[in-house]
RNA sequence: GUGGUUGUAGUUCAGUUGGUUAGAACGCCUGAUUGUGGUUCAGGAGGUCGUGGGUUCGAGUCCCAUCUUCCACCCCA
């Protein structure tokens, strides 16, 4: 008896026209990437669990997929632990593997392992999956691809630079016309903290004002005295809901505002000199913005943060990432300051699907296909299919000499551009028919002719 | 992880207060057309109603569980 199969919760299949558009969005990625510098590298898909916890905060834990651990290792498995409700101690007692929740945590691990190996600053990307156990939703799956690229062992502004103009020129080669790069630095957010008081509730205060395009002001607000910031703290912080204005006059009022906290005026002072250079750079479709209130949840972020939203679509963010100075150190090798950023490769998907933003030309691969007409004629075809594919010209035929419909149809299925009909009139005069599928004109010429159209087409 | 929501043919969806043999469109197959697809016409095949229990004389319809979908929260690509 079989069951009806199917695959789990918020992971995919992806069928052959979907994969063509995939491909075109890693492909353009990689392009940009590898002009910038960059160098592909792979980690594995699972890593110890002891490299990933603890690394993206508590609830970051709670989304690692664990591995179970296989045979005798299973017997030491602490079932008092189960007993008295302990899951997290029970949990590591069955596992010590997980798969891997993003990629940049195991590029950490990656560079000090190979430290001796790598030459500095490490420009590298990566495009690899990843897994989180989250509730799967629009634009939000328990696999799904990152594509990273990130640079360690400099504290250059110019990468943040660098890495604003690669956002800004693979969204724009995909075709994504409206999307703004949200820019903060985490030093002004702690200077925020600082100036009111409450240094300690760094986290709680960004997480809280995280919020404010979500919840509003006044949600912001209760968040924060549910965390336990006082009222003093919120009185100060209270103005920062209302700022208005360009990136400019921002920068002006934060500064203002971060007079006393020698860490917040830092931050501004880094964020500006990126906010100058871009703009005297220029951008081709993104529009760079400075969000006082971007926070982002991942702990392990010191400077920079960036995070990119397709305007027309309504979804979580397609890319986000930031500076991390103590990465590495988790690791054992302090001083390594790193930043990078991530694409959302799926979203990305989602977006430029909602938005039809996929070029036609994408759905085939093959560009000839051969009609079977008999074992003869089949067998002289096979020698020029091979003379075809020797032109670097994709091209097959059908496997049997089935009804002329049939073969007709399948090339019209799989949107192939020519068919080649070789029968014995072919065969005798040396000459091939072909028939251009799109406009339905049939032309009988020399072998050399059709080679010669095929490969000038662009 | 919390709360809600969804599931009927390959696909998108109808299906009345629980009542005979569960329908449509598109797709698929065959033929009109034995060397011509995408259009047209004629015909045909496809469903254990997500799965497992339960209530009932009787369940696609009601109840429970489970899986899945989507949504909000949490968090994030």
């Amino acid at each position: 008896m079989s069951t009806k199969p199917s695959i789990l919760k918020g992971t995919r299949d992806f069928l052959p026209s979907t994969m063509a558009k995939r491909n075109f969005i890693f492909s353009t990625i990689k392009t940009v990437f590898e002009k910038y510098g960059y160098a592909p590298i792979e980690t594995p898909t699972i890593e110890k669990t002891e490299t990933l916890m603890g690394k993206y905060g508590e609830e970051g834990d709670r989304l690692i997929f664990r591995v179970l651990n296989l045979g005798d290792k299973l017997a030491k498995a602490d079932v008092n632990a189960l007993k008295e409700a302990h899951l997290v101690r029970f949990a590591n007692s069955i596992s010590d593997k997980a798969l891997r929740y993003d990629l940049t945590v195991p590029f950490a691990r990656f560079v000090v392992q190979h430290q001796n190996d790598l030459t500095f600053p490490f420009k590298r990307y990566q495009i690899q999956p990843v897994w989180r156990a989250d509730r799967p939703q629009k634009g939000r799956y328990r696999e799904f691809y990152q594509c990273d690229v990130d640079v360690v062992g400099s504290e250059s502004l110019l990468y943040e630079i660098e890495l604003i103009q690669i956002f800004d020129e693979v969204l724009s080669n995909l075709g994504v016309n409206d999307f703004t790069i949200k820019f903060n630095n985490r030093k002004i957010l702690t200077g925020i903290a600082e100036v009111c008081g409450q240094a300690d509730k760094l986290t709680d205060i960004t997480v809280a004002i995280d919020k404010l395009d979500k919840i509003g002001k006044d949600g912001v607000i209760k968040e924060l005295k549910d965390r336990g910031v006082n009222d003093t703290a919120i009185n100060i912080i209270n103005p920062l809901f209302e700022l208005e204005g360009n990136n400019d006059e921002l920068v002006v009022k934060m500064t203002e505002f971060l007079k006393e906290s020698k860490v917040g005026l830092k931050g501004i002072e880094e964020l500006t000199y990126v906010l100058d250079r871009i703009k005297k750079l220029g951008l081709n479709k993104a529009k760079l913005s400075f969000e006082v209130t971007l926070a982002r949840g991942l702990s392990y972020y010191t400077g920079a943060i960036f995070e990119v939203v397709a305007n027309q679509v309504k979804m979580g963010s397609i890319c986000g990432g930031g500076r991390y100075d103590n990465l590495t150190e988790l690791f054992g090798l302090k001083g390594m300051s790193g930043v990078g950023v991530s694409f959302g490769a799926d979203r990305i998907y989602d977006v430029m699907t909602e938005l039809n933003l996929f070029p036609k030309s994408l759905t085939s691969s093959t560009q000839v296909l051969f009609i079977n007409f008999g074992e003869k004629e089949q067998d002289y075809s096979l020698s020029i299919l091979k003379l075809l594919r020797n032109h670097q010209i994709s091209a097959e035929i059908y496997p049997t000499s089935a009804k002329m419909k049939k073969q007709m149809k399948y090339a019209n299925d799989k949107q192939i551009p020519y068919v080649v009909m070789i029968g014995s009139n072919e065969i005798e005069t040396n000459t091939i028919t072909y028939k251009e599928m799109e406009t339905g004109e049939q032309n009988n010429s020399s072998l050399n002719n059709f080679i010669t159209l095929l490969t000038k087409l662009p």
